[in-house]
RNA sequence: GCCGAAGUGGCGGAACUGGCAGACGCGCCGGACUCAAAAUCCGGUUCCCUUCGGGGAGUGCGGGUUCGAUUCCCGCCUUCGGCACCA
């Protein structure tokens, strides 16, 4: 009776040598050992909110499998961990709860890295780093500071959603769909504050071309390209005459400016602001206590006129200026041209107030403009109603005018990009401080960097009354100013997250350095990130902010790249009964669960066996049953081989040649295509056959292999096997290596087909001649009797796979 | 509306470069072991027909290219995801 497989016999005692020996550890390069390629294998870091989840059970696994993949393939390998420690949820479990968000988070991650640890992933634990900690955030604030001096950081007033009875900022997704406020009910205003922006979209060329440079899925650069929304067209100039002001606008469509027969502003326009008319009050107030998406679902446009009119540079006509919500402030320059003859929301505004519509785009030969606007503009399409234009394609006519307009100052093209700049202040409490003093006379003072860090003091209440919490703590907000010394007071908000994960990856590689934010040779050695692997939802925001700062960095002279993610792999959703398992629901299972039930390393296994580890998987009692089933198989059988199988039996024969195939099935999947699934699927089947004779001459190379092919995923129990072989430490061993002598076998099946249909399969020589195997295939009988019908026409034959007889 | 992804057995999925559809696993069926059950082991499992030799159909639907299509092309349908009055 060989011994029953209980992981919690060798789990911990696994772990517990690696700790000892530095296992996992990955130390920064010296002279010596720089012979080593090296690969920075990176999950996003997990933000700490209860407990671990499934989802995270799958990043950190596929990231671990890579790890150890890579180690053994002979890298040097990177693969720390982090927290993203700062954040609304813990503030909110403080109001809800009580104590204080430090406390909750820490407690969190004292909870989730115990569950790490557990499941045992290789982890460079002595790289650990968390944002909310002083020695981290003091040179996020330092780099703050430089990106200040640049310009790159900026203040302004935006405008923003207001809850006059919460006396907070309320982010868009809690306004309800009527436009009040979800916590209290109060309709939502629109205000106008002072908040901390960085220049994003100085850097929006760069960040889409550069899109070229990386190994990332299409889907990925798609969506990111999308975000950027980079449109050619012009920026054209109106004037409204009563005002004396010159209005710039940008369309994608100049070719039909001779069309514009009204102008529109978006409500939230500053010019708006400048019109003394109570309709146009009204109607700002109502427009503005409407979230973005009720605005869009709108059946009927709305707006009001404004008794200004706008010059139309082409036509010479006054055109009636209205305001509207259908024009967004913050695209483009919040006002627009409107083309009603082809433009649909412009021609629904146009019926709506019965505006003129003018057809200025026909297709060539084509019908006058019937009861809807009429949208295309190619090289088809020609310029009807446009003076001097008339005739010319549509793009060619477009251009024209633009020419013309330049000429008389009204006009260049120009391209327009979607992306905003970045808002990143917070009128929140748990994050990272803003280094800024407020003085009277010296205005927005920089705290000097000797002074850094700005920590970030306790307060006794995190609700928002009116101002952010920090405001509270008065004995830190008042200051004397670092330039004139007088009375000063420090900002009170504080960064958005996503500044915390801007640079992390770039502190794990110099995480103590207590004199710059990192050393620039060892970032320089580390990064790019060569494999970053997580969810879809961090394609833009993230991963657009933290390519930002690279970017800003690497202008600085700080790194040497310009890219942070070589690669990206971007996992899919894990659900238990339907249940989305992300930080945002509530109904997260803790893989401890499982991990007590069935041990890490079927957990492990079962995670990636779902399905591919890019697609949305579901998981479920009877899958982990499955594997558990599929563990306890190969401990009995790799056992059985130790006791029965030659010691120094042949490592040629039929089990040592499907080893060789699975070595290299496996090799390929993992390290190249990341089909973690069908990698196990081949170790399952070389097992299969293992189990049909265990004593064979062959087996114990073919049970080495097996125990040495499955470590990545399951390395505790790799290692107690490897151990039981009568071997040592399998973690050094390097990846096996598939002897091509090995994968070509001597015979090989052959697919006989007549007319594209299987009649049957011919066990031939490999070395076979085309002529031999064709009289063979003819010779046999399935295949005659299916020959008889008809005269051959043509044969095809492809070595080494199949003979078609067309009849 | 725009962008993207995906449709294959009862289920998750495999088939990578146009070449044997359904690997591997779950579930189910039968058998062995057992007083019995669980566990384990062995065998079977796309559907339909069958005289048990085999025959036919089949990868969302309709066409096409090809000796040969899950794979390539054209046109649809459905589901999911992202953005969404983007001028």
């Amino acid at each position: 009776m060989t011994e029953r497989y209980d992981p919690k016999r060798f789990e911990q005692k696994w772990q517990r040598v690696w700790d000892d020996e530095g296992a996992s550890l990955a130390p920064n390069p010296d002279e010596a050992s720089e012979a080593a390629p090296k690969s920075y294998v990176l999950e996003q870091l997990p933000y700490p909110s209860g407990s671990l989840h499934m989802g995270h059970m799958l990043v950190y696994t596929i990231g671990d499998v890579q790890t150890h993949f890579r180690r053994r393939n002979g890298y040097r390998v990177l693969h720390p961990m982090g927290w993203d420690a700062f954040g609304l949820p813990a503030e909110n479990a403080a109001i809800r709860e009580g104590g204080h968000p430090r406390e909750i988070t820490e407690r969190n991650i004292v909870e989730i890295k115990r569950s790490m640890k557990r499941i045992g992933w290789w982890i460079d634990w002595s790289r650990e780093l968390s944002t909310h900690d002083p020695l981290y955030y003091r040179w996020q604030q330092w780099q703050f500071l430089k990106f200040l001096e640049r310009g790159l950081a900026y203040r302004k007033g935006a405008p923003v959603k207001w809850c006059p009875n919460d006396q907070t900022v309320v982010a868009n997704e809690q306004v309800l769909a009527d436009g009040t406020c979800e916590r209290c009910g109060a309709v939502v205003e629109s205000r106008l504050m002072e908040q901390w922006f960085f220049r994003v979209t100085d850097y929006a060329q760069a960040l889409l071309d550069d899109l070229e440079t990386v190994d990332w899925p299409e889907p990925i650069k798609a969506r990111q390209r999308n975000w950027i929304g980079r449109s050619e067209g012009a920026d054209l100039v109106f004037r409204i005459e009563p005002l004396g002001e010159d209005l710039r606008v940008f369309t994608t469509r100049p070719d039909t400016l001779y069309g514009a027969t009204f102008f529109v502003l978006a409500p939230e326009h500053e010019l708006v602001a400048r019109i003394d008319s109570d309709e146009v009050r009204d109607y700002v107030r109502l427009a503005a206590a409407k979230k973005t998406e009720e605005r869009a679902a709108a059946t009927e446009k709305t707006g009001v006129f404004t008794g200004l009119h706008a010059l139309n540079p082409a036509t010479g006509e006054q055109m009636p200026v209205y305001v509207a919500d259908y024009v967004l402030t913050d695209y483009g320059t919040g006002a627009i041209m409107a083309v009603p003859a082809h433009d649909q929301r412009d021609f629904d505004f146009a019926r709506a107030f019965d505006l003129p519509v003018r057809e200025v785009v026909r297709p060539e030969g084509g019908e006058a403009l019937g009861a809807e606007p009429y949208l295309g503009h190619s090289e088809g399409e020609v310029l009807v109603n446009s003076g001097e234009f008339d005739g010319l394609p549509a793009p060619e006519g477009g251009q024209r005018i633009v020419e013309r307009l330049e000429r008389e100052g009204r006009g260049s093209a120009a391209i327009n990009f979607r992306i905003r700049d970045w808002g990143f202040s917070r009128q929140r409490y748990w994050g990272c401080p803003i280094p800024i003093v407020y003085c009277e006379t010296c205005g927005i003072v920089p705290v000097p960097e000797s002074e850094l860090p700005v920590v970030l003091p306790d307060v006794e209440d995190y609700k928002p009354r009116g101002r952010p919490p920090l405001a509270q703590a008065e004995d830190w907000v008042n200051v004397s100013c670092p330039s004139c010394g007088g009375p000063g007071q420090r900002e009170t908000e504080t960064m958005d997250t996503f500044v915390d994960s801007s640079w992390y990856f770039l502190r794990y590689c110099d995480p103590s350095n207590g004199e710059a934010p990192f050393d620039r040779a060892l970032v320089d050695y580390w990064n790019p990130v060569d494999l970053y692997i997580g969810g879809v939802d961090h394609a833009t925001m993230h991963m657009i902010y933290a390519r930002f700062w690279v970017k800003v960095l690497n202008d600085l002279g700080l790194v040497g790249f310009r890219e942070p993610f070589a690669s990206f792999y971007s996992n899919g959703w894990v659900t238990i009964g339907k249940a989305k398992i992300s930080k945002r629901s509530g109904g997260a299972v803790n893989p401890d669960v499982f991990v007590d039930r069935y041990g890490a390393d079927a957990v492990r296994l079962c995670i990636l066996f779902l399905g591919p580890a890019n697609q949305d998987m579901e998981w479920t009692e009877e899958a982990a049953e499955g594997m558990a089933r599929f563990v306890r198989r190969f401990w009995r059988i790799v056992l059985e081989v130790a006791e029965t199988a030659p010691a120094n039996g042949a490592d040629a024969g039929p089990l040592a040649r499907k080893a060789h195939e699975t070595i290299a099935k496996v090799t390929d999947d993992v390290g190249r295509r990341f089909a973690f699934n069908t990698a196990i699927s081949a170790i399952m089947a070389l097992v299969n056959e293992l189990a049909r004779d265990p004593a064979g001459e062959d087996a114990r190379f073919a049970a080495e292999t097996a125990v040495s092919l499955i470590q990545p995923y399951a390395p505790h129990l790799a290692e107690e096997l490897w151990e039981r072989l009568g071997h040592d430490r399998l973690w050094t061993q390097p990846w096996p290596i598939a002897d091509p002598a090995l994968l070509d076998r001597e015979t090989i099946e052959i697919a006989v087909q007549v007319n594209g249909k299987l009649r049957d399969r011919l066990q031939v020589a490999a070395t076979i001649g085309e002529e031999e195997l064709v009289s063979l295939a003819r010779a046999s009988e399935r295949v005659s009797a299916h020959l008889n019908g008809g005269e051959l026409r043509k044969t095809i034959v492809v070595p080494g796979k199949l003979v078609n007889f067309v009849v």
